[in-house]
DNA sequence: CTGTTTTTTAGAATGCTTCTAAATTAGGAT
DNA sequence: ATCCTAATTTAGAAGCATTCTAAAAAACAG
Protein backbone atom coordinates (compact mmCIF):
# COMPACT_ATOMS: atom_id res chain seq x y z
CA UNK A 1 0.00 0.00 0.00
CA UNK A 2 1.02 3.20 -0.73
CA UNK A 3 3.15 5.30 1.72
CA UNK A 4 1.36 8.68 1.34
CA UNK A 5 -1.88 6.85 1.74
CA UNK A 6 -1.07 5.92 5.14
CA UNK A 7 0.69 8.89 6.44
CA UNK A 8 -1.98 10.80 5.17
CA UNK A 9 -4.22 8.42 7.42
CA UNK A 10 -1.95 9.05 10.01
CA UNK A 11 -1.84 12.54 10.37
CA UNK A 12 -5.66 12.53 9.97
CA UNK A 13 -6.08 10.29 12.73
CA UNK A 14 -3.69 12.31 14.76
CA UNK A 15 -5.32 15.45 13.80
CA UNK A 16 -8.74 14.46 15.05
CA UNK A 17 -7.62 12.63 17.91
CA UNK A 18 -8.57 9.35 16.93
CA UNK A 19 -6.09 6.21 18.75
CA UNK A 20 -4.37 3.52 16.63
CA UNK A 21 -5.64 0.45 16.87
CA UNK A 22 -4.96 -3.15 15.86
CA UNK A 23 -8.33 -3.51 13.90
CA UNK A 24 -8.18 -0.06 12.24
CA UNK A 25 -5.11 -1.15 11.12
CA UNK A 26 -5.90 -4.22 9.12
CA UNK A 27 -8.92 -2.41 8.05
CA UNK A 28 -6.84 -0.24 6.07
CA UNK A 29 -4.40 -2.67 5.31
CA UNK A 30 -7.24 -4.74 3.66
CA UNK A 31 -8.74 -1.13 2.48
CA UNK A 32 -5.48 -0.55 0.46
CA UNK A 33 -4.43 -4.22 -0.37
CA UNK A 34 -6.60 -4.30 -3.23
CA UNK A 35 -7.16 -1.72 -6.02
CA UNK A 36 -11.18 -3.66 -6.62
CA UNK A 37 -14.13 -2.13 -5.43
CA UNK A 38 -15.74 -3.66 -2.53
CA UNK A 39 -18.37 -3.71 0.15
CA UNK A 40 -18.41 -3.73 3.50
CA UNK A 41 -18.57 -7.08 3.99
CA UNK A 42 -16.01 -7.58 1.66
CA UNK A 43 -14.05 -5.58 3.85
CA UNK A 44 -14.81 -7.24 6.74
CA UNK A 45 -13.69 -10.49 5.26
CA UNK A 46 -10.75 -9.29 3.88
CA UNK A 47 -9.54 -7.87 7.63
CA UNK A 48 -10.29 -10.63 9.40
CA UNK A 49 -7.70 -12.45 7.44
CA UNK A 50 -4.98 -9.45 8.87
CA UNK A 51 -6.42 -9.23 12.19
CA UNK A 52 -8.98 -12.10 13.64
CA UNK A 53 -11.32 -9.40 15.99
CA UNK A 54 -12.06 -7.42 13.72
CA UNK A 55 -15.93 -7.04 13.91
CA UNK A 56 -18.76 -5.63 11.48
CA UNK A 57 -19.67 -2.75 13.46
CA UNK A 58 -15.79 -1.19 13.64
CA UNK A 59 -15.93 -1.99 9.80
CA UNK A 60 -18.96 0.20 9.79
CA UNK A 61 -16.95 2.83 11.65
CA UNK A 62 -14.34 3.07 10.40
CA UNK A 63 -15.29 3.32 6.61
CA UNK A 64 -16.58 6.98 6.88
CA UNK A 65 -13.30 7.54 8.47
CA UNK A 66 -11.30 6.92 5.42
CA UNK A 67 -13.68 8.24 3.40
CA UNK A 68 -13.56 11.87 5.69
CA UNK A 69 -9.95 11.31 5.23
CA UNK A 70 -10.67 11.72 1.06
CA UNK A 71 -8.26 8.44 0.50
CA UNK A 72 -11.88 6.10 0.08
CA UNK A 73 -14.64 6.85 -2.04
CA UNK A 74 -17.58 5.81 -1.11
CA UNK A 75 -20.32 4.49 -4.20
CA UNK A 76 -23.71 3.99 -4.59
CA UNK A 77 -24.58 2.10 -7.63
CA UNK A 78 -29.10 2.11 -6.75
CA UNK A 79 -27.97 -1.25 -5.00
CA UNK A 80 -29.02 -1.48 -1.39
CA UNK A 81 -25.52 -1.90 -0.44
CA UNK A 82 -22.42 0.56 -1.07
CA UNK A 83 -19.44 -0.44 -2.84
CA UNK A 84 -16.10 1.70 -1.53
CA UNK A 85 -13.50 2.18 -3.92
CA UNK A 86 -9.53 2.53 -3.32
CA UNK A 87 -8.27 4.06 -6.16
CA UNK A 88 -9.36 7.27 -5.32
CA UNK A 89 -5.72 8.86 -4.40
CA UNK A 90 -4.23 8.07 -8.32
CA UNK A 91 -7.40 8.91 -10.19
CA UNK A 92 -9.40 11.28 -8.28
CA UNK A 93 -11.74 12.35 -11.36
CA UNK A 94 -13.11 8.76 -12.53
CA UNK A 95 -16.64 7.77 -13.31
CA UNK A 96 -18.35 4.31 -13.81
CA UNK A 97 -20.75 2.88 -16.35
CA UNK A 98 -22.77 -0.28 -14.85
CA UNK A 99 -23.70 -3.25 -17.51
CA UNK A 100 -27.34 -4.16 -16.09
CA UNK A 101 -26.43 -7.41 -18.52
CA UNK A 102 -23.46 -8.96 -16.32
CA UNK A 103 -23.25 -6.12 -13.58
CA UNK A 104 -19.92 -5.47 -13.97
CA UNK A 105 -18.44 -1.97 -13.19
CA UNK A 106 -16.52 -0.41 -15.85
CA UNK A 107 -14.44 3.24 -14.88
CA UNK A 108 -13.40 5.48 -17.36
CA UNK A 109 -12.11 8.81 -17.28
CA UNK A 110 -13.15 11.81 -19.01
CA UNK A 111 -11.80 15.65 -18.31
CA UNK A 112 -13.95 16.94 -20.73
CA UNK A 113 -17.17 15.65 -18.78
CA UNK A 114 -15.76 17.07 -15.64
CA UNK A 115 -15.03 20.70 -17.25
CA UNK A 116 -18.61 20.97 -18.02
CA UNK A 117 -19.50 19.54 -15.10
CA UNK A 118 -17.76 22.22 -13.11
CA UNK A 119 -19.38 24.52 -15.83
CA UNK A 120 -22.52 24.07 -14.67
CA UNK A 121 -22.26 23.54 -10.87
CA UNK A 122 -21.10 27.28 -10.93
CA UNK A 123 -23.74 28.62 -13.46
CA UNK A 124 -26.23 27.04 -10.75
CA UNK A 125 -24.76 29.22 -8.15
CA UNK A 126 -22.87 26.16 -6.21
CA UNK A 127 -19.44 25.31 -5.43
CA UNK A 128 -18.56 21.50 -6.62
CA UNK A 129 -18.13 19.19 -3.58
CA UNK A 130 -17.87 15.22 -5.82
CA UNK A 131 -19.27 14.75 -9.00
CA UNK A 132 -20.11 11.23 -10.15
CA UNK A 133 -21.82 9.92 -13.91
CA UNK A 134 -23.16 6.83 -13.81
CA UNK A 135 -24.31 5.13 -17.08
CA UNK A 136 -26.12 2.06 -17.59
CA UNK A 137 -25.76 0.85 -20.19
CA UNK A 138 -25.83 -3.11 -21.82
CA UNK A 139 -23.09 -5.81 -23.21
CA UNK A 140 -23.21 -5.00 -27.08
CA UNK A 141 -21.12 -6.93 -28.64
CA UNK A 142 -19.39 -8.55 -25.74
CA UNK A 143 -23.46 -9.89 -25.22
CA UNK A 144 -23.53 -10.79 -29.23
CA UNK A 145 -20.33 -13.03 -28.56
CA UNK A 146 -21.56 -15.04 -25.84
CA UNK A 147 -18.76 -13.20 -23.62
CA UNK A 148 -20.90 -11.33 -21.49
CA UNK A 149 -19.88 -13.05 -17.86
CA UNK A 150 -23.53 -12.47 -16.44
CA UNK A 151 -23.63 -12.04 -13.00
CA UNK A 152 -20.24 -10.73 -12.70
CA UNK A 153 -19.42 -9.05 -9.10
CA UNK A 154 -18.40 -5.44 -9.19
CA UNK B 1 -52.30 14.54 -15.41
CA UNK B 2 -51.07 14.35 -18.91
CA UNK B 3 -53.49 12.48 -21.57
CA UNK B 4 -50.49 10.64 -23.31
CA UNK B 5 -49.20 9.82 -19.72
CA UNK B 6 -52.62 7.78 -19.17
CA UNK B 7 -53.04 6.35 -22.57
CA UNK B 8 -48.74 5.05 -21.84
CA UNK B 9 -50.16 3.69 -18.85
CA UNK B 10 -53.22 1.79 -19.86
CA UNK B 11 -51.39 0.20 -22.97
CA UNK B 12 -48.97 -0.83 -20.82
CA UNK B 13 -51.13 -2.44 -18.37
CA UNK B 14 -53.17 -3.96 -21.12
CA UNK B 15 -50.39 -5.27 -23.13
CA UNK B 16 -49.12 -7.01 -19.80
CA UNK B 17 -52.18 -8.15 -18.94
CA UNK B 18 -52.26 -6.56 -15.81
CA UNK B 19 -55.68 -5.86 -14.30
CA UNK B 20 -57.16 -2.36 -13.60
CA UNK B 21 -57.90 -1.78 -10.07
CA UNK B 22 -58.99 1.38 -8.17
CA UNK B 23 -56.21 1.25 -5.69
CA UNK B 24 -53.62 1.47 -9.00
CA UNK B 25 -55.56 3.85 -10.43
CA UNK B 26 -55.14 6.51 -7.35
CA UNK B 27 -51.66 5.72 -7.13
CA UNK B 28 -51.31 6.92 -10.28
CA UNK B 29 -53.32 10.04 -9.84
CA UNK B 30 -51.42 10.82 -6.85
CA UNK B 31 -48.24 9.72 -8.84
CA UNK B 32 -48.67 12.39 -11.51
CA UNK B 33 -51.06 14.95 -9.74
CA UNK B 34 -47.85 16.96 -8.88
CA UNK B 35 -44.31 17.42 -10.29
CA UNK B 36 -42.09 17.52 -7.71
CA UNK B 37 -39.80 14.35 -6.74
CA UNK B 38 -41.31 12.19 -3.95
CA UNK B 39 -40.74 8.95 -1.98
CA UNK B 40 -42.73 6.13 -2.01
CA UNK B 41 -43.82 6.50 1.61
CA UNK B 42 -45.03 9.86 -0.14
CA UNK B 43 -46.52 8.50 -2.52
CA UNK B 44 -48.49 6.29 -0.12
CA UNK B 45 -50.02 8.99 1.73
CA UNK B 46 -50.93 11.13 -1.13
CA UNK B 47 -52.77 7.82 -2.65
CA UNK B 48 -54.24 7.76 0.37
CA UNK B 49 -56.31 10.90 0.01
CA UNK B 50 -57.59 9.54 -3.30
CA UNK B 51 -58.30 6.24 -2.01
CA UNK B 52 -58.36 5.49 1.51
CA UNK B 53 -57.58 1.44 0.95
CA UNK B 54 -54.68 1.71 -0.96
CA UNK B 55 -51.82 -0.36 1.06
CA UNK B 56 -47.75 0.31 1.30
CA UNK B 57 -47.14 -3.16 -0.21
CA UNK B 58 -49.38 -1.84 -3.36
CA UNK B 59 -47.43 1.12 -3.64
CA UNK B 60 -44.36 -0.48 -3.61
CA UNK B 61 -45.62 -2.57 -5.86
CA UNK B 62 -47.18 -0.36 -8.44
CA UNK B 63 -44.14 1.75 -8.73
CA UNK B 64 -41.89 -0.36 -10.58
CA UNK B 65 -44.68 -0.95 -13.09
CA UNK B 66 -44.34 2.80 -13.77
CA UNK B 67 -40.58 3.09 -14.38
CA UNK B 68 -41.17 -0.17 -16.70
CA UNK B 69 -43.54 1.65 -18.38
CA UNK B 70 -41.17 4.71 -18.85
CA UNK B 71 -43.52 6.89 -17.44
CA UNK B 72 -41.80 7.55 -13.89
CA UNK B 73 -38.07 7.81 -13.05
CA UNK B 74 -36.42 5.84 -10.31
CA UNK B 75 -33.78 7.89 -8.26
CA UNK B 76 -31.20 6.77 -6.07
CA UNK B 77 -29.45 9.89 -4.63
CA UNK B 78 -27.55 7.76 -2.05
CA UNK B 79 -30.05 8.04 0.92
CA UNK B 80 -31.31 5.02 2.09
CA UNK B 81 -34.77 5.40 0.02
CA UNK B 82 -35.29 6.30 -3.50
CA UNK B 83 -37.17 8.99 -4.82
CA UNK B 84 -39.33 9.20 -7.77
CA UNK B 85 -39.69 11.91 -10.53
CA UNK B 86 -42.82 12.59 -12.47
CA UNK B 87 -41.53 14.57 -14.80
CA UNK B 88 -39.73 12.00 -16.95
CA UNK B 89 -42.07 12.07 -20.01
CA UNK B 90 -41.72 16.36 -20.31
CA UNK B 91 -37.95 15.84 -19.89
CA UNK B 92 -36.05 12.97 -20.36
CA UNK B 93 -32.73 14.09 -19.65
CA UNK B 94 -32.36 15.80 -17.33
CA UNK B 95 -29.61 15.57 -14.36
CA UNK B 96 -29.55 16.66 -10.79
CA UNK B 97 -27.38 18.69 -8.40
CA UNK B 98 -27.44 18.08 -4.84
CA UNK B 99 -26.84 20.37 -2.53
CA UNK B 100 -25.30 19.08 1.10
CA UNK B 101 -25.80 21.88 2.87
CA UNK B 102 -29.52 22.18 2.73
CA UNK B 103 -30.50 18.79 0.83
CA UNK B 104 -31.98 20.52 -1.89
CA UNK B 105 -32.27 18.80 -5.29
CA UNK B 106 -32.18 21.14 -8.64
CA UNK B 107 -32.80 19.72 -11.74
CA UNK B 108 -30.81 20.51 -15.23
CA UNK B 109 -30.64 19.88 -18.87
CA UNK B 110 -27.43 19.88 -20.67
CA UNK B 111 -27.46 18.35 -24.42
CA UNK B 112 -23.42 18.24 -24.20
CA UNK B 113 -23.46 15.89 -21.51
CA UNK B 114 -25.80 13.66 -23.07
CA UNK B 115 -24.09 13.45 -26.31
CA UNK B 116 -20.61 12.84 -24.16
CA UNK B 117 -22.11 10.02 -22.01
CA UNK B 118 -23.04 8.41 -25.53
CA UNK B 119 -19.75 8.41 -26.85
CA UNK B 120 -17.99 7.43 -24.12
CA UNK B 121 -20.49 4.01 -23.47
CA UNK B 122 -20.44 3.45 -27.26
CA UNK B 123 -16.32 3.71 -26.90
CA UNK B 124 -16.20 1.30 -24.22
CA UNK B 125 -18.85 -1.45 -25.85
CA UNK B 126 -21.74 -0.81 -24.50
CA UNK B 127 -25.35 0.41 -25.53
CA UNK B 128 -26.47 3.32 -23.38
CA UNK B 129 -29.82 2.39 -21.52
CA UNK B 130 -30.45 5.20 -19.06
CA UNK B 131 -27.43 8.08 -17.95
CA UNK B 132 -27.42 10.16 -14.82
CA UNK B 133 -25.13 12.78 -13.64
CA UNK B 134 -25.33 13.73 -9.97
CA UNK B 135 -23.30 16.42 -8.51
CA UNK B 136 -23.03 17.26 -5.16
CA UNK B 137 -22.35 20.73 -4.30
CA UNK B 138 -22.52 23.72 -1.40
CA UNK B 139 -24.61 26.21 -1.20
CA UNK B 140 -22.04 29.13 -2.48
CA UNK B 141 -23.73 32.76 -2.58
CA UNK B 142 -27.03 31.67 -1.30
CA UNK B 143 -24.96 30.22 1.90
CA UNK B 144 -23.40 33.70 2.67
CA UNK B 145 -26.46 35.41 2.13
CA UNK B 146 -27.62 33.39 4.80
CA UNK B 147 -30.48 32.27 2.73
CA UNK B 148 -29.86 28.66 2.06
CA UNK B 149 -33.16 26.69 3.55
CA UNK B 150 -31.45 24.17 5.37
CA UNK B 151 -32.87 20.79 5.33
CA UNK B 152 -35.24 21.50 2.86
CA UNK B 153 -36.97 18.80 1.28
CA UNK B 154 -35.86 16.84 -1.61
C1' DC C 1 1.44 1.29 36.55
C1' DT C 2 -3.00 3.81 37.09
C1' DG C 3 -6.80 6.16 35.68
C1' DT C 4 -9.51 8.07 32.20
C1' DT C 5 -11.27 8.02 27.76
C1' DT C 6 -11.70 5.87 23.47
C1' DT C 7 -12.57 1.82 21.05
C1' DT C 8 -14.23 -2.71 20.36
C1' DT C 9 -17.51 -6.51 20.29
C1' DA C 10 -21.78 -9.15 19.86
C1' DG C 11 -26.08 -8.69 19.35
C1' DA C 12 -30.25 -5.81 19.31
C1' DA C 13 -32.55 -2.16 16.89
C1' DT C 14 -33.75 0.58 12.80
C1' DG C 15 -35.90 1.68 8.56
C1' DC C 16 -36.73 0.91 3.75
C1' DT C 17 -38.33 -2.58 0.96
C1' DT C 18 -40.03 -7.23 -0.16
C1' DC C 19 -42.51 -11.28 0.89
C1' DT C 20 -46.54 -14.10 2.59
C1' DA C 21 -50.94 -16.04 3.23
C1' DA C 22 -55.53 -15.21 3.36
C1' DA C 23 -59.28 -12.38 1.63
C1' DT C 24 -61.02 -9.70 -2.18
C1' DT C 25 -61.71 -8.25 -6.85
C1' DA C 26 -61.48 -8.00 -12.00
C1' DG C 27 -63.01 -9.50 -16.10
C1' DG C 28 -63.92 -13.27 -19.43
C1' DA C 29 -67.13 -17.11 -20.07
C1' DT C 30 -71.65 -19.01 -19.44
C1' DA D 1 -76.58 -11.07 -14.51
C1' DT D 2 -73.74 -14.65 -12.33
C1' DC D 3 -69.81 -17.79 -11.92
C1' DC D 4 -65.19 -18.98 -12.08
C1' DT D 5 -60.48 -18.50 -11.98
C1' DA D 6 -56.47 -15.99 -11.82
C1' DA D 7 -54.68 -11.59 -10.54
C1' DT D 8 -54.57 -8.30 -6.88
C1' DT D 9 -54.90 -6.41 -2.34
C1' DT D 10 -54.04 -6.04 2.63
C1' DA D 11 -51.76 -6.25 7.13
C1' DG D 12 -48.20 -7.75 9.07
C1' DA D 13 -43.99 -10.55 9.09
C1' DA D 14 -39.48 -11.10 7.12
C1' DG D 15 -35.13 -9.55 5.00
C1' DC D 16 -31.10 -7.07 4.80
C1' DA D 17 -27.62 -3.38 5.00
C1' DT D 18 -26.48 -0.37 8.32
C1' DT D 19 -26.47 1.87 12.97
C1' DC D 20 -26.91 1.72 17.82
C1' DT D 21 -26.06 -0.05 22.64
C1' DA D 22 -24.02 -1.53 26.79
C1' DA D 23 -20.47 -3.88 28.72
C1' DA D 24 -15.63 -5.33 28.22
C1' DA D 25 -11.07 -4.28 26.52
C1' DA D 26 -7.34 -1.44 25.01
C1' DA D 27 -4.77 3.04 24.26
C1' DC D 28 -2.14 6.52 26.10
C1' DA D 29 -1.02 10.52 29.18
C1' DG D 30 0.88 11.29 33.53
Amino acid sequence: MDLRTRQRIDDFLKAKGLRKTVQRDAIVQAAFGTTEHYTAEDLLVMARKIERSVSRATVYRTLPILVECGVLREMDFGRDFKYYDPNFVDHPHHNHLICVDCDRIVEFEDLGINTMEDCITKRLGFSPRSKMVRIEATCDELHRLGTCRNRAKG
